[in-house]
DNA sequence: CCGTATCCTCCAGGATACTG
DNA sequence: CAGTATCCTGGAGGATACGG
């Protein structure tokens, strides 16, 4: 069962190394209330980076998470919007979100105690 | 509430990115049904190398999710376990792969097809 | 048994420049 | 506007050896 040979162990974990990728939540969270256009997408994650948006949104569509629509216009369009598929994503996403958030004060309090316990230790 | 600076959104982030590297979940499943010491852990989980492992846990340990007990023996002994912080955590994470399971089929059917198109194409 | 210390490789991902 | 192409660097992570 936690073999990682296992297909389906092998399905989650891709799923858990997409969401927890630099970018891609990122990107599923702001295509959550709606669809984009890609330099949409960029401007309103400024921290991104042209060739990483591009193969993030690659990524996803290639997933069936995201659906691509080109309209050839000029200048060319381009939309970007949540599958059905990518949407159900949204409500075990939450979940986590939910956790972080109702324990992100546990979790620095932690941290902060190891990190002093260590610098205790080192002083010594 | 995207800017990657505010504080709760990197907390998520940090959270996403820990379970979302290669080894952490698999600790945290496998420490889920019980405490196991060191080289327990390192035969369930073969893959992954003795410094991985050691990184792995201690950041789970920083992160309040893992109690690291030594049993100070000869040779020595040395238990890690979830705390209640890192049991909390296992039902959101079980949201996602039971998500991950139901879906891994549409997934997998995405992704053929998106490959087969891209095939398709450079055929032509 | 349970680590730490070192070295080394590989590739994710940023910067920049160019195209249809 | 929406990409592709290319180059380059930092750091994740494996292999190996040693220490308490």
């Amino acid at each position: 069962m936690k073999d990682p040979a296992n297909p389906v162990c092998r399905t989650i974990s891709a799923l858990l190394q997409r969401i927890g990728d630099k970018w891609s939540l990122l990107v599923v969270q702001t295509l959550g209330d709606g669809s984009r256009r890609f330099n949409q997408l960029r401007r309103e994650i400024p921290s991104i980076s042209q060739r990483m948006l591009t193969l993030t949104l690659r990524n996803l569509e290639r997933d069936g998470l995201v659906n691509r629509t080109v309209t050839p216009s000029i200048p060319p369009r381009v939309d970007y919007e949540l599958t059905e598929l990518g949407h159900s994503l949204q409500k075990p996403i939450c979940g986590l979100v939910t956790w972080a958030m109702d324990h992100s004060d546990a979790i620095h309090a932690a941290q902060a105690s190891y990190d002093a316990e260590l610098d205790r230790r080192e002083a010594a």
